[in-house]
Formats: C-alpha cells, sequence, structure tokens
DNA sequence: AACCAGGACGTGA
DNA sequence: TCACGTCATGGT
C-alpha cells in the first residue's frame, strides 16, 4: 500500500518520464536535457523495431555502474561510425569498438560483454528472451535483464537498482542485508492490483522505476541519502 | 580530492 | 553463499 503511494506521490510531483531513450527519436515531449537524450514522455509505442530494442539493450549494458549521459555518447559515436546495430558492431574492429564506448568507463569488459550479447541476441531471431536464459549471458545479471525484459520488450519485469534500494533503505520498507529478488517481489506484489492488464502493469513499471531515479538524482545522490526528500512524510 | 554514476563477474573462504 | 577486489571514464 505505502509503495503505491510512493508512486502516485513520485507521479504527482514530477509526471510521466518517458523511458527509456533512444538517441534518434525526434518527437514532441523529448527536451529533458535537450536533444542530446531523447524520451518519449506518454508514448508507450517503443521500442518499435528490432533496432531499437537493440539500442535499449545495449543501453543497459552499457550504463553498468555509469552515468546515462555517458551511455548517450556512447551511443551517438557508434552510431556515426555507422555501428548502432548487431551486424555493425561485429564487423567493427574491436578497438574501434572500445574507441567508441570510451565514455562509459570500463570499455575493455562491455566491449566483451557486447559482443556475447549479440551473439545471445541474433539466436533469438525476434523472439523475447526469458528471464533465465539472459542471466546465463556474459554481462547480464539480474539488473540488466530486468532492465532488459521492462524497457526492451515490455514484459512485467520491476527493475530494481541502486537508487530504488536507497530510497527503500531511507522509508526503513527493507533493511540492509536484503537481496535483488526480495526487494523486486516486495515491490511487484506491493503493486498487485493496481493495474487493470499486463499494459497498464508494464506502464506502472516504467514509470516508477524511472521517477524513483528522477527523484534520487536529486534527493539520494550526496549524503546524508534523503535529506530534503518529500517521501519521508508519506 | 574524494565520491558517485540507472552493476557484473571472479575469487577465496 | 557471501564478502571483497576488479573493471575505468566523467562529472560534481
Amino acid at each position: 500500500m505505502k509503495i503505491y503511494q510512493i508512486y502516485t506521490s513520485l507521479y504527482l510531483e514530477y509526471g510521466p518520464q518517458g523511458w527509456w531513450p533512444l538517441i534518434n527519436y525526434e518527437g514532441k515531449n523529448t527536451s529533458k536535457f535537450g536533444k542530446q537524450e531523447a524520451y518519449h514522455k506518454q508514448d508507450y509505442s517503443f521500442p518499435r523495431n528490432s533496432l531499437e530494442i537493440f539500442e535499449v539493450c545495449l543501453g543497459s549494458i552499457l550504463t553498468q555502474n555509469t552515468s546515462f549521459t555517458s551511455v548517450i555518447q556512447s551511443l551517438h559515436n557508434l552510431n556515426k561510425a555507422g555501428a548502432l546495430s548487431p551486424k555493425g558492431i561485429k564487423n567493427m574492429p574491436l578497438e574501434t569498438l572500445k574507441t567508441c564506448i570510451k565514455p562509459c568507463g570500463y570499455f575493455n569488459q562491455k566491449a566483451k560483454y557486447i559482443l556475447e550479447f549479440i551473439y545471445f541476441f541474433e539466436d533469438l531471431q525476434g523472439q523475447i528472451p526469458n528471464r533465465e536464459a539472459l542471466l546465463r549471458v556474459l554481462a547480464i545479471g539480474e539488473e540488466t535483464a530486468d532492465s532488459i525484459l521492462l524497457f526492451a520488450y515490455n514484459r512485467p519485469e520491476f527493475k530494481i537498482d541502486a537508487y530504488t534500494k536507497r530510497i527503500l533503505l531511507d522509508l526503513e520498507l527493507i533493511n540492509e542485508k536484503v537481496k535483488y529478488k526480495e526487494m523486486k517481489k516486495l515491490m511487484e506484489d506491493s503493486l498487485e492490483g493496481s493495474y487493470q492488464d499486463e499494459k497498464e502493469q508494464v506502464i506502472l513499471y516504467q514509470e516508477f522505476h524511472a521517477l524513483l531515479v528522477n527523484h534520487a538524482k536529486e534527493f539520494y545522490s550526496k549524503k546524508p541519502y534523503g535529506e530534503g526528500s518529500f517521501l519521508r512524510k508519506l
């Protein structure tokens, strides 16, 4: 019950967020950070094709422990190199790939991760991957798996990230030791009944995650975490 | 100058 | 299972 209050409170404050950003999107409601980041507020038709699905997956890997502005830079680098696609990246020299994704950090690891993911992605042949299969891919842990399922494939999997945990901790809804699966279950169970169908469920999960990040960037990025956060008053 | 960023993996206990 | 080290650039 309280979890859903957090959502409504955040939504009232910030409105729809329009994740996941796609760099080539040119719509009306994109100007969160100018043209650099292409969000699509209140447009839930994304991703619309295989290339956009791939771009979201790529971003999910590149953003691991990295700010998303760096991801946007890297995606633009790949795009300019004509390599924002599975084949484009495979046909590119490894060193060039590393140079393109350098802004994201961990470029040696992530270059390897991306290639590993591409083999997996091509084997799918357009099918939706299941969570267990995703987790077997080198590069994909629980959060990235949920990120890919929720934002690339519009599947109802709640994504937990460091910000989400920090907020739940601050509101004393969890303890420090909780595992990913427990937080995920807490969120999903708490939200049960707050949607009519699967489509609404996916939109709720997507917006909730984006709202948590947006709120955390302002109130949970520097210590002491949560200072001035209106969520404490719920 | 630390610290954080929309984490995952390998290792040894 | 879990605690800890490693990976690395960029912004504040």
